[in-house]
DNA sequence: GTATGATTAAAACGAACGTTTGAACGCGGG
DNA sequence: CCCGCGTTCAAACGTTCGTTTTAATCATAC
């Protein structure tokens, strides 16, 4: 009210408030449907302040993640540091893995006070969006925690190979991407049910666990490496052929 | 070359034109990434023959998702109605339950001739779009299917409750999503490995039934049901707290 | 051969987009 | 007191968006 205009905000409030409406806006309508328009107006702050802190949509979008995921991958770093510290050279247990390697994730995801909900269903959306600018600073992004948390599942499951390891890594983050994103996907296609957001993480780690130590699928060409428990039967189906009309 | 501007086309090649290359660019795009002149600047026609034969842009994406997805619950729905045939009344069993599911859907995907294995990758992005006239009309086209395969489910894994199945179809829809669409996404973060295609389905296929068929967790509150295996260590450190400078 | 209805072409519509501009503002040290 | 610097402001830039409009073109029936 001391002025015309605008009243002054204090250093980098306005850069915070961008980063923080831009998070929850991208979340909800993603990249290309959310303009800079409606993340400063719901910010509460001129146009011209975004890109000037930015410099442009694209910068500011690297910049919402760049927050969240430095801090969600040093939590995954230190708690693999201090695992491996107290095992003191044995190979960890693939619980104590997954724990580390999603635990940082579901906390995040389950913490709504400081909108790493938010965030959480923010990537696990664009882990599958294929702009190019995106995928680049993925990549650069987690590939030191993968490359971490792969070598410390290697030696927690001795005898799988490593393209099995990398494979199930995967399917497990698809996985913890839809617990984390699609829980109301999940009840408009089902109806309501037991949703507790506090049982999720219970939930999640046994089905994750199940799926890492399930037995090894029979491959196709190469040397069975592991007694395998009756999965292949069936082989899904492959002529899809001339179905289409 | 026999008229001084274009020439007609049969039928509804044009439609059906249109429908293809739309596939691809949302894919590739998204929804709000893909113009209508680009759809039909790759297509070959005229920009307002989307229009006509469509109407908005927002009929034209579902009318892409219609197409394949009345195709894909068709196949899944018979894959059912003649296991439960055949089966004369007994429970399936839980792998057959799954070949059912997704069986379709890996066939979709890994058929590179018709187009399926684009769908794929747009329904498993778009699951999570939070775009309202999106989830109206999947909704629409899954509920049929989920609720009968989830019955189906709940049959052949009797003592599970219900909750617990809808979250690990959940669960595993999310790991086949990750499977179908994030291939390049793996490479991006792990460098090359194996990524044979037709290895895919029993990889997946062993890592959802060892998930599916994991011991039930730890839950809160509710009376164990099942004996547990030893999951439930590890709290998944709730507390996120103010680890946010 | 021509009238008819379906389909396409080309151009234009207003609105919204990301970004830039140049002036005004608040506030610290001379 | 005022000047310089970081920041914010209103306004405008040129482009692209989804959609509509008007006229031309085609296949077909009479």
């Amino acid at each position: 009210m001391a002025t015309q205009t605008g009243e002054t905000r204090s250093g980098g409030e306005t850069r915070e408030r961008i980063l923080d409406v831009a998070e929850v806006l991208f979340t909800e309508h993603g990249f290309e449907g959310t303009s800079m328009r409606l993340i400063t107006g719901n910010a509460g702050v001129n146009l011209a302040a975004a890109n000037y802190h930015f410099g442009t949509k694209e910068a500011l979008f690297q910049a919402v993640f760049h927050r969240r995921l430095t801090q969600l991958n040093r939590m995954r770093l230190d708690a693999l540091d201090q695992m491996e510290l107290e095992a003191e050279g044995l190979p960890l247990k693939a619980s104590q893995v997954l724990e580390g390697f999603f635990g940082p994730v579901l906390a995040m995801a389950t913490d709504t006070r400081h909108g790493g909900h938010t965030f959480m269903r923010l990537l696990g959306r664009t882990y599958t969006e294929p702009a190019q600018f995106i995928r680049k600073f993925m990549a650069e992004e987690f590939s030191d925690v993968i490359s971490r948390y792969s070598d410390a599942l290697r030696r927690a499951l001795p005898g799988v190979p490593l393209a099995e390891i990398m494979w199930r890594l995967h399917f497990m983050m698809g996985a913890v991407s839809y617990a984390i994103s699609g829980i109301d996907a999940l009840q408009l296609v089902s109806g309501r049910f037991d949703d507790d957001p506090a049982q999720l993480a219970p939930r999640l780690m046994s089905f994750l666990l199940g799926g890492l130590r399930a037995p090894l699928p029979d491959l196709i060409s190469p040397h069975a490496q592991l007694p395998t428990g009756g999965v292949g039967d069936g082989a899904f189906a492959p002529d899809f052929g001339a179905a289409r009309a």
